[in-house]
DNA sequence: GTTAATGATTTCGG
DNA sequence: CCGAAATCATTAAC
């Protein structure tokens, strides 16, 4: 409100004034008692309007200031260095205009006009824009900042250079583990996006900057001659950066969808598999064997497992529930494999139990460990001795006795299914509806599926 | 090239 | 979310 009068009061007849000293009566009248004002303002007006009717060329001359700088190079002082080169560059244009323009260039009363002008300018132009000047953050340009953050394209650099960290990569292939060749061929097509991404980034903040710069000179240039504001001046430079950001937003956008591609190609082509190295499987096959009863780790376990095979927890899930499922499609396949490993774990806790103690029982519940992980169903071991037994095979003292009790119960055949009807041990645990269940309830056997060697009961024996 | 083995993914039920 | 089952896709042996 208060600017609005004082806009006014400024173009009625107060131009020569600050707005500051508008509010002034005592500086009024010091105006006026200098006889001019009125003068001066109609004189600038019509110089003003005068300039206004200058030619097309003389225009471009005054738009252009750098092709001709030192034409009317004094500022708003009196400095008048420029002059001297107005005979070379000035030479086109007519001596009168020159003058004009240097008078008004040098008129006392300019700066308080351009101010005024400025002003002015402001108002309208800030009526015109509104108020969408400061827009928000572009929530498109964020999610694309976000997305490439967290694809590792932009933020910090991870393990130096963009070269080093393929190398970085291909490097860590070191460690036991596998699946890491295809990553670091992953992680090197990244660091090429990355390094593209980065470089195509500075050139466009070099250009903007670069822009933005001969913008303010030019604007800051003209300002001599034409008012315009500080304000203006940055408005313009926001304006140059939307634009640019724009621009860069396009180099984001593309830069997603280049590693979404890579990533469809690569890591979603992680089917191209890696057999687990033949220790690991070692590992997975011993835990397997050796809880056949219930083979399924627990979340520790699975870790423990993981940690020793240099897998995912996820891999030794799936690991474990390929083995379930292809152990119990087809057990008689997976006899000789699980006597192997069933001679593993009895000579393992064979050699514990032993030197743990030696007059003691054998039947000591968590020592049979080829691991760390406690072999909580150390029954299934013994299971699977049963029929290793029979073929000669020396098994420690101390698991000897367990093993013959077990054949006091039971028949020996290379067979794994004769213990069905025993209710003693089941090899597999497996009950009618052919799943794995608590081994604290043995199964209600019925007939298993009609595996290899034929059935025959002890008891009936 | 064929085939078996095998790790991963998908589908479905709880 | 877990596991069973089916299926896919690759590897390795022949």
């Amino acid at each position: 409100m208060d600017d609005q009068t004082r806009m006014l009061a400024g173009l009625g007849g107060l131009g020569g004034l600050t707005p500051a000293d508008v509010g002034d009566p005592d500086s009024v009248r010091k105006q006026q008692s200098l006889g001019q004002p009125q003068q001066d303002i109609g004189d600038i007006l019509q110089q003003i309007m005068a300039i206004t009717d200058e030619s097309l060329d003389e225009a471009q001359a005054r738009c252009w200031p750098e092709e001709a700088p030192a034409q009317w190079g004094g500022t708003d002082g009196p400095s008048e260095g420029g002059g001297a080169g107005r005979g070379t560059a000035g030479g086109a244009l007519p001596l009168n205009f020159q003058h004009r323009k240097h008078a008004l260039n040098c008129h006392r009363m300019k700066p308080a006009l351009f101010s005024v002008l400025c002003e002015i300018k402001e108002k309208t132009v800030l009526s015109i824009r509104g108020v969408q000047e400061e827009d928000p953050p572009d929530p498109q340009i964020m999610r694309l900042d976000n997305m490439l953050l967290a694809e590792g394209v932009s933020g910090p650099e991870k393990g130096g250079g963009s070269a080093a960290a393929a190398a970085a990569a291909a490097a860590a292939g070191g460690s036991p583990n596998d699946g890491s060749i295809e990553h670091s061929d992953y992680r090197a097509k990244l660091a090429q996006i990355r390094q593209i991404y980065h470089c195509e980034l500075e050139k466009y903040e070099q250009a903007c900057s670069e822009f933005t710069n001969h913008v303010m000179n030019l604007l800051r240039e003209q300002s001599r001659t034409r008012p315009i504001s500080p304000k203006e001046i940055e408005r313009m430079v926001s304006i140059i950066h939307r634009k640019f950001s724009s621009i860069q937003m396009q180099l984001k956008q593309s830069t997603c969808e280049a590693v979404m591609i890579l990533r469809s190609r690569f890591l979603d082509a992680r089917r191209k598999r890696r057999n687990f190295n033949k220790q690991a499987t070692e590992v997975l096959n011993e835990y397997f064997y050796s809880h056949l009863s219930n083979p399924y780790p627990s979340e520790e376990a699975k870790e423990e497992l993981a940690k020793k095979c240099g897998i995912t927890v996820s891999q030794v899930s799936n690991w474990f529930g390929n083995k379930r499922i292809r152990y119990k499609k087809n057990i008689g396949k997976f006899q000789e494999e699980a006597n192997l490993y069933a001679v593993k774990t009895a000579v393992d806790a064979a050699n514990v139990s032993a030197q743990a103690s030696q007059a003691n029982s054998p039947a000591t519940p968590n020592s049979g460990s080829s691991g760390s992980y406690s072999l909580s169903h150390t029954g299934d071991a013994y299971l699977n001795l049963r029929s290793l037994n029979g073929e000669g095979l020396s098994v420690a003292p101390s698991l000897q006795q367990q093993v013959d009790t077990l054949h006091r119960a039971t028949h020996l055949t290379a067979g794994y299914e004769e213990l069905s009807g025993s209710g003693l041990f089941t090899p597999h645990s497996l009950d009618a509806n052919n799943s794995w269940q608590d081994t604290t309830n043995p199964p209600s056997v019925t007939s298993p599926p009609g595996g290899p060697g034929s059935i025959h009961s002890d008891t009936s024996n």
